[in-house]
DNA sequence: GTGGTCTAGACCACC
DNA sequence: GTGGTCTAGACCACG
């Protein structure tokens, strides 16, 4: 479910916090729904439960999931994470804009780039879509 | 000519070096032009001339400038720079949009952001280069 | 394992980078093995920290290893290694026959050069393995 | 005559050093033969006389050229200067080598390498001889 | 424990 | 004056 990137530059926390809540927005991860156990999931990723406590707790502290002492974490409103992640996407793409303008790119190359893009992420999803059926 | 932002994640040395290469790329420092000293941009910067020496090592690293012992450091291939800068912003706009198809932008939602900081980037210039007029 | 040449006109950092990056190329050490913490092999060097950091910095910036936060560094691809190493090889090369060439070298001369350092470096390489066999 | 590289890493008075000596090797500037004064070729080279004068020190002291106070410097005995070259290419030709061995270069891969490069060093030679008949 | 960043201050080669 | 290297010692984030 989750792969980790030994070689990625970002923390392992982060790019299990960022993983987990990727499958929340896309609705893999129901609302109300359990998380795998803070051990159970660093013996599955072989890592240290230090490390997969501290991205439950980033999650909690971004308010994407809810902690119950003595019974586990759940999935916070699906909705809300959604947004989140949203803003998120259009705060970078605000910086993005900016440099991409700095560096003489004009809004047609951007626009278009960014039709390819979809249409390349539709046909991923497609395909994955159709790989999930079986 | 260069903010610091301490608050900012990237290091300091990271910062110094995109701004020095946007006004590279946007054409404010001319290709062959002298770069200020390491020692003037730290007192200037009031930082350690180590941090400057650093970012300068970064440029010239990424072919965005040359440094001569004993005489300073200059402005290589301004083409090339503008390049660099926009295969880079391609590359994370391939990033973004992946992450926002995953939270359910639509591309209508996207390119219409975009526009609407296309213009806003468009109107900041035009401010800039009204007030270096003064 | 190592050996740094105070009476080496390169700078330490570049030895360093150099002597490890030889290492992989020749498989002594394998892809992903772990190289030396920083401050382990600083010890072992009677070197300061900051100079086999900056060592790895650049081994890093070639590809060679990958280094992550906590955990230590690690070698990249080998065989990408070697494959740069010959093409640096081969381009120093043509530098050599043209200042040869240019003192009056001939092929034959050159060659014949050639071929007694290679024999030397081929004996060099047997008797090192046969002492690494005790 | 001589072109200084300003991108060149290596000290301006190093470049001037060298191609001086290579002229001298080729029978360019015969022995005996005045070099320009210092003055003279820091004006032609818009470089400091001090440059100048450094390089004259370095190839004084290697012995390819005598200085008569208040005359000028002068070449020195040729073939001495072109033994110095060989010397020097075998010397680097020896550390390659054995870098080219660690990289997994073959002895036959080497020179065949090297047989190009002399033929394009033969072709090279004879359009500029061919050039300079005018 | 690890690597990454930063400061302070020194020395060198070059121009 | 310039850039380049090195040392010493500190702090941070990560596992």
């Amino acid at each position: 479910m989750i792969l980790i990137n030994q070689r990625d530059r970002r923390p392992i926390y982060e790019q299990i916090a960022e993983k987990l809540s990727d499958l929340m927005a896309q609705g893999v991860l129901k609302q109300d729904a359990p998380l795998p156990s803070v051990r159970a999931l660093a013996t599955e990723l072989s890592i240290n439960p230090n490390t997969v406590q501290r991205a439950y707790l980033e999650l909690e502290r971004e308010g994407c999931i809810y902690s119950v002492k003595g019974r586990g974490s759940f999935v916070a409103a699906v909705q809300q994470i959604r947004d989140k992640k949203r803003e998120a996407v259009f705060l970078d793409l605000a910086a993005l804009v900016t440099r991409g303008h700095a560096a003489g790119i004009t809004e047609e190359e951007f626009t278009g780039q960014v039709h390819i893009l979809f249409h390349t992420a539709r046909q991923t999803e497609y395909i994955e879509k159709g790989v999930s059926h079986d």
